[in-house]
DNA sequence: GTTTGGCCTTGACTTAGGTCAAGATAAATT
DNA sequence: AATTTATCTTGACCTAAGTCAAGGCCAAAC
């Protein structure tokens, strides 16, 4: 109980608020757990709610015709998801599923438009979520159609390590596989590309961890998009 | 004065506040004017106010080092565009520049960041802007991951024959270089994609005038992506 | 230890779509 | 109307990245 009480009152979205608010947030939070690789909601599901990641993480991602697999984002502990159709009603717009065992806390619809319109801070701080989101999609955007996958990828080592605080060594979160849908790309070049830029000397691979040798090229990859 | 108001009561922003509130919200707007291809504002300046078109039209872009350039929204009469800065601090993510001759409504950040604090409506309204927002950059990042240039042209003349509620003629509302850019490819692609539509019987065009003569086609194009 | 299955890598091949360059229309300016 | 300027179209070529198929690696399960 004391737990999410902690969890809510670290996320961005509930941020200074005072106590008595967080109590009323609490009150209405469902707990929900997850096994690994379980489907939360599907495009075009009745959104009649949001969650909370309390523990473990959850991409959110599109699906072509074919099979191909594009992901949105991946959240963790303290990342809300799922507040289009909150706010838009309708249908969810994407499709959201468990990375690894986990414990989502889900907010009903109804009774947190009643919160929020009670609570211009709470608002306050749900426009300023929706607003980074909206600033990383300008980005998604950005990479998919004016940077080639070696770019990206540049882009998203050098988030990592300022993400890890660790400018040498950086671990991938995710696998191989899942980090070439987040770029827009497939395995087979994602695994091309890493060989490519580990014989140019900008970084070495082994597994999950890379070490980032030439940040400064990086830098120049991420922009310029030739390697 | 009395068209500003109207103006205001028009955009899903303001609607269903009352006279009142209306009344504050144009006592802080500031009219500003400028001609066809004026930048209204570049990516990295300071955001300390949005804007909402009153008649005209902006398109919102981001450009790569080598010059091409991807458009992310193109807004007309009744759409507020650049609120992003508003709620989440920093700058602008991408650049504002209009098409045509156009007069935009300017709201000063603290001014509306006031305003909105006291007015759950109004927030709500807001929210609903952000979310349906987010939803289309969904879209956008579907088509340029998951489907092809000629999946997403259809896909678009599929919208607008919706937006014009003619599904026989429909008229681009903008160039086709400008339209290349919103898609994601470039004017020599496009050009080639419409002849073969054209040769495959699904459109006929003339100009800026398209006639849709498969519907069916079309949608199964948008969908699957085969021509 | 051996086997199973998931993930990752590598190679040969194909293709969508970008680049470069030249014309052709159409629109704007004088 | 005539000339300039922007926009659009078409062709020949090239390249990034996707497809298909085979093999390697590692971890979990037996």
């Amino acid at each position: 109980m004391e737990k999410i009480l902690h969890i809510i009152s670290q996320t961005p979205l509930f941020r200074n608020l005072p106590e008595d608010d967080l109590k009323r947030i609490k009150h209405i939070a469902k707990d929900k757990f997850y096994n690994k690789g379980q489907t939360v909601f599907s495009e075009g599901d009745d959104g009649n709610g949001f969650f909370v990641v309390a523990a473990g993480k959850v991409k959110i991602y599109k699906v072509s015709l074919e099979g191909k697999e594009q992901i949105l984002h991946i959240y963790g502990p303290g990342n809300p998801f799922g507040e289009v159709p909150v706010f838009s009603g309708e249908q969810f717009p994407a499709n959201a599923q468990t990375l690894l065992k986990s414990h989502l806390l889900f907010f009903p619809r109804t009774a947190f438009t009643e919160l929020i319109a009670n609570n211009p801070s709470l608002c306050l701080n749900m426009l300023a979520v929706l607003s980074m989101r909206l600033r990383q999609f300008t980005l998604q955007v950005e990479n998919l159609s004016l940077k080639e996958v070696p770019g990206r990828l540049a882009s998203y080592l050098l988030y990592l390590a300022q993400e890890q605080a660790s400018d040498v060594t950086v671990s991938l979160p995710i696998s191989k596989g899942q980090l070439a849908s987040l770029l827009g790309t497939i395995p087979e070049t994602l695994s091309r590309i890493l060989s490519k830029m580990g014989n140019s000397g900008l970084i070495e691979v082994s597994g999950g961890q890379i070490m980032l040798l030439d940040p400064v090229g990086l830098e120049e990859l991420a922009e310029t998009g030739k390697l």
